[in-house]
DNA sequence: CTCCATTAGTACGATATCGCACTATTAAGT
DNA sequence: ACTTAATAGTGCGATATCGTACTAATGGAG
């Protein structure tokens, strides 16, 4: 690979660090006391993905620890937002699901990036950015496919 | 905004923050013992915006509180990839400045990710990439500049 | 010049994240 | 069935990140 190309694929991936950066640190400052953004994507996870998977399953979405998704599941239950259930599958596993509070709580998190996004949508509409996203979400899975590369 | 511009903004932001996790636990992994993507990305930034700043832009350029910045500095100089001195124009403050083993480090930790460019680019090749770089990079200026909106 | 609000950096305690080691359970080989 | 390897989750200690409070220096008002 030549290193213009190397260029472009470090710069686009500079970017999107940048990007989820400055989207992060503004959602998160809009959450509730005690809530991260860590509780926040998993929360958006299980919406999105559907609830009753495993804590492992989540540590290896998210690409963490499972020490770290227990850590963060008890902050979720702590809360309310989710409760965890013995899996009947497997004894030593267990199921997450989320309360209604937690279903709540990601529509109050979105409804308040709202006037951030109209703010955005002045400048870029919402049609610019859904031509993109197919890209962003090939990209995502062949990323996700080539985890397990070794070098 | 009605729902579907509300959806597909969000949307957007959740592939870049999943693609940016997927990107940033692959790099740190490749990363020398005892260096995070917290060093990496601000040796990163020091090449690109330049070197000689003070620790408190740094900070603020990546939205980070300066007693984080002050933690991530010390490991950095810990490693020898970068030196403070004091700052001529301010008692008060200081000034990081890259060594060349900073630089170099840079160059390797690059080195290390263009075998996962290779295999994205069998199916994504750089140009797809550079085409939306620019949008990218007007969404990043005008979130920049939204940092202070209030609501 | 003096006063004092502001700013740059740090010290310190709290929480988040991570790696390692351990238990309980399951799966696989014989 | 028995033995062993692999798997799911947790406990615990180490480091990273963050918020608060502090010191030193600056800069502006009078």
């Amino acid at each position: 690979m030549d290193k213009e190309q190397t260029a472009t694929y470090f710069s686009f991936f500079t970017e999107i660090g940048i990007l989820d950066q400055l989207v992060s640190a503004g959602l998160e400052a809009r959450l509730p006391a005690g809530l991260l953004m860590s509780h926040f994507t998993v929360i958006n996870h299980l919406v999105r993905v559907g609830d009753g998977g495993t804590p492992l399953a989540l540590a290896r979405a998210f690409q963490v620890p499972k020490t770290t998704m227990t850590h963060t599941l008890a902050g979720l239950v702590k809360h309310g937002l989710a409760e965890m259930r013995p899996n009947p599958k497997d004894k030593r596993s267990k199921q997450v699901w989320l309360t209604e509070e937690g279903r709540s709580f990601r529509k109050v998190a979105i409804a308040t990036a709202i006037p951030v996004f109209e703010r955005v949508s002045r400048k870029i509409p919402a049609e610019r950015l859904a031509e993109v996203l197919p890209l962003l979400q090939e990209l995502r899975e062949l990323l996700d496919e080539d985890r397990d590369a070794k070098d």
